[in-house]
DNA sequence: TTGAAAGCGTTACCAG
DNA sequence: CTGGTAACGCTTTCAA
């Protein structure tokens, strides 16, 4: 049907092994960097891949060799930055490796995700990089079935089934709250979702929960207020709070969106941060730090994930053919940046 | 060296067409919707496929057609979200009719553009997405050598060059020029980069000009605040101009990340907006409405930039075996958001 | 250390 | 309309 872009015949390995007086196979050697190729004809073969602006035909490499060379990732979702910086180091630290990286985003649904990487498994790839350890039995079984090595990122694995590169969230919701209650907070509400499809959300209202509890403070569930992930959610949970009879005087954001909205709420109903409510988020995300007080959040290290997720696949896809390995769990730090949102309780 | 993921060796078009007792070549004109098979052949090698759960390797069949069904991307930054909304778009569109997309970002280093594209190149593509008409001409020279069919985005050609997506960025500008003067302001300032590179940039800073010229007023080179798309230069905008002895009415941004800098360092600095100035930006992105006072902007309408992006490089594609045909240029609108930051020029 | 040759899974051409 | 057969460009035995 539709024709090639480069239609012009390009220089094969065939033209350059003419050229450089050898065969196919010892330029395809020199290529790969085979020890066993004297140093004369290597020269030689540098010299007219150079000379003929040779380029290795991806494609065909691929076929030959089993190897796809290629990687996918599935996030949740692109509007937050934070993931889209993470693909970005990704794809940065697998180019560096000769892996293209394929994305695609999911918007929260799960089938949608399991529909992703079927495709993509489809499609033929050498590994996978999933977001968080939530997903559908399916998608894990279609990855088991097909022996197609992953890491879960973002968030720590439950037991350590996978290899993984991720920040403790609940360790650090924990840090946080107690942060707040070091300032002399000791009325809190959280904004969080209960759906279960975002282990990260999850964990960190546990994380606050289990800190207030060690603190003796019981967080009754209707100081839990619904919130995803938007700016208008964020807002929401403001408006309700600010019509209880005992306010909090401080709220914990699961996301810098959530908190984006809270900030946006209280100064719409004059309600003053952190004097009478410190508000606090996670994810660090881009404007963080430009909101009107810079915003208190917990920073998600997306770059460092990536490029560490990239560099565990990378070896689990080259041990693939040994025997099973430990699963490594990498775990990196997310830093607590205090900003102007949050402060000590009022007295 | 490294072992493929899917090391189970797979079921080939030789199992199908085994099954269903074709030729591999019946098997293929089955997949690829070839007329001339019989129905009753057709039914045996579909089901065939069904039961072997065959899936065609992508590898095989574009060293095989020399088509690669796959198209490379390369935007300026990740940093705005409207250009990942783009080539969101952009892949998705093109996912629909089985192709691929790869995409990079280059920050705005030419230089990394070109480089960009030329691994793309060498790595097979069908296609090429470019954002704005100002490039490397090496990049053009690489395309054109290759006859690699690509499409411009986000701005017009100067000359129809080439196939183009994009929006009017110097009509968009002197709509939200007029609309300001129609506010009653007479006294601007436009912050915006004198860098070449960005012809979005320097096209809005033109429109506002014109406008301007049009309506007898001169915008003298010191009113030309410098900055390229980050929130300090836009606080350091405000900064300067707040110095001035005859201080703008109207700042108008060539980007919303000025803009944001803008509105902050007028509330830092007590400058009432819209009051005793007005601020508007360009792009509309994410939280432009979220922004005390809201923003008034220009939409670049960034899915549908994607969208049509993809069809009318796809056709390109479909086409590049035929003779040349005149490069089709697709302009979208961009409406102009009329928000809170924009205002009666005080009297 | 090197060359020859056999694939890898498709598509495309050419008979029939 | 369909089957055989030859590529496609590379990697990888297997001999030498």
């Amino acid at each position: 049907m539709s024709r090639p872009a480069a239609a012009t015949r390009s220089v094969t390995i065939r033209d350059v092994a003419a050229r450089a007086r050898a065969s196919a196979g010892t330029v395809s050697r020199v290529l790969n960097g085979a020890p066993s190729v004297k140093d004369a004809v290597r020269r030689r073969v540098e010299a007219a891949i150079h000379e003929l602006q040779y380029v290795p035909n991806a494609q065909a490499r691929a076929l030959s060799s089993k190897a796809f060379h290629t990687i996918a990732a599935v996030i949740p979702t692109i509007r937050n930055l934070n993931f889209v910086i993470f693909v970005r180091a990704l794809q940065e630290a697998l180019a560096r490796d000769g892996y293209t990286l394929l994305f695609s985003s999911h918007e929260f649904d799960m089938g949608l995700e399991l529909d992703e990487v079927r495709a993509f498994l489809a499609r033929g790839l050498d590994g996978v990089v999933l977001v968080g350890q939530e997903h559908l039995p399916q998608l894990y079984a279609a990855l088991a079935q097909r022996h197609c090595p992953y890491v879960t990122t973002w968030t720590l694995p439950r037991e350590q089934e996978s290899d993984c590169v991720g920040v403790d969230n609940f360790d650090a919701a924990a840090r946080l709250t107690r942060y707040l209650l070091d300032l002399g907070h000791r009325e809190f509400s959280v904004v969080a979702s209960l759906a279960p499809t975002n282990d990260r959300n999850a964990l960190r209202l546990q994380g606050v929960k289990a800190e207030l509890a060690r603190a003796g403070i019981e967080l009754a569930d209707d100081r839990i207020l619904e919130g995803a992930g938007s700016i208008e959610e964020g807002k929401s949970a403001i408006r309700q709070l600010a019509a209880w009879q005992r306010r909090p005087t401080a709220v914990i954001c699961v996301n810098d969106f959530l908190a984006f909205g809270a900030l946006l709420e209280c100064e719409a109903l004059g309600i003053e941060v952190p004097g009478e409510l410190s508000i606090a988020g996670f994810g660090d995300i881009q404007f963080a730090s430009d909101t009107r007080p810079p915003l208190t959040t917990v920073r998600m290290p997306a770059a460092d994930i990536g490029r560490f997720a990239a560099e565990s696949l990378l070896r689990a896809i080259a041990r693939s053919t040994g025997a099973a390995h430990a699963p490594s769990v990498l775990k990196l730090e997310a830093p607590l940046i205090v900003r102007g949102s949050t402060g000590r309780a009022r007295p």
